[in-house]
DNA sequence: CCGGATCCTCGACGATACTG
DNA sequence: CAGTATCGTCGAGGATCCGG
């Protein structure tokens, strides 16, 4: 039932990395773009802004190596590459979705809660 | 549907956000000691063996502060204090246990694929 | 027992310059 | 276009000491 009650620690540990990688800075993002259809690697930088390309690269390596992200090349002048979800990586949107919609309705009571907390602190 | 596609772009750094807390060091694994029972500073410490004090009283005063967790102080010498679960606190159970489910069904292929990464990358 | 204050280390991340 | 290499910054986190 709960997360890690009944599992031995390795299978924890496993959980909790899982977590770290989408919750850094840059893995849920990439994955929403390339959830609505496979993209190049500029085209997805592009997309995010904000990013560099050293953490793009980084950030899909390690997608790809976790069998969540395909990579192709395409051999040209300029060369080509296509990222797009592997159907493990479409898989990860289902429970990351059942979390992110937690996290939709209880935003407000969050909220409040840093607020009443914040507020006490002042005094 | 999926986590942020029809989301606004600050909807999706709150459950990014969200996702990083969850998924740092020690968090998880606070949450799940909790879920079994309220616990005491020191008996909390005790449980994660090789927390410092200063990640654990950092972490819990994040979590109280998002009202995860409630702290109750009961005066007395020497001082005790109870961390406990607040009912959000056990809500936020239920979507990250089928995170947890997911990375335990999927860890089998997850290890495959890092293995055939990796050992591509030796020749 | 609880936890604040301080110091230190180390890895994440960004900026920039360079290559096939 | 799609990276790799290098450097610098910054904050997370650990160790330790001190106070209530």
């Amino acid at each position: 039932m709960k997360p890690c009650d009944t599992q031995d620690t390795g299978t924890c540990q496993r959980i909790s990395e899982m977590l770290s990688r989408i919750g850094d800075k840059w893995t849920l993002l990439i994955v929403r773009e390339l959830g609505q259809g496979p993209l190049r690697f500029s085209a997805l930088k592009r997309r995010l802004g904000s990013i560099s390309q050293k953490m793009l690269t980084a950030t899909l390596r390690n997608l790809e190596r976790d069998g969540m992200v395909s990579r192709t090349v395409t051999p040209a002048t300029p060369p080509q590459v296509e990222y797009a979800l592997t159907a493990m990586g479409h898989d990860l949107f289902r429970p990351i979705a059942a979390l992110a919609e937690w996290t939709i309705t209880h935003a407000d009571a969050i909220d409040a809660a840093r607020q009443a907390y914040d507020g006490q602190r002042a005094a």
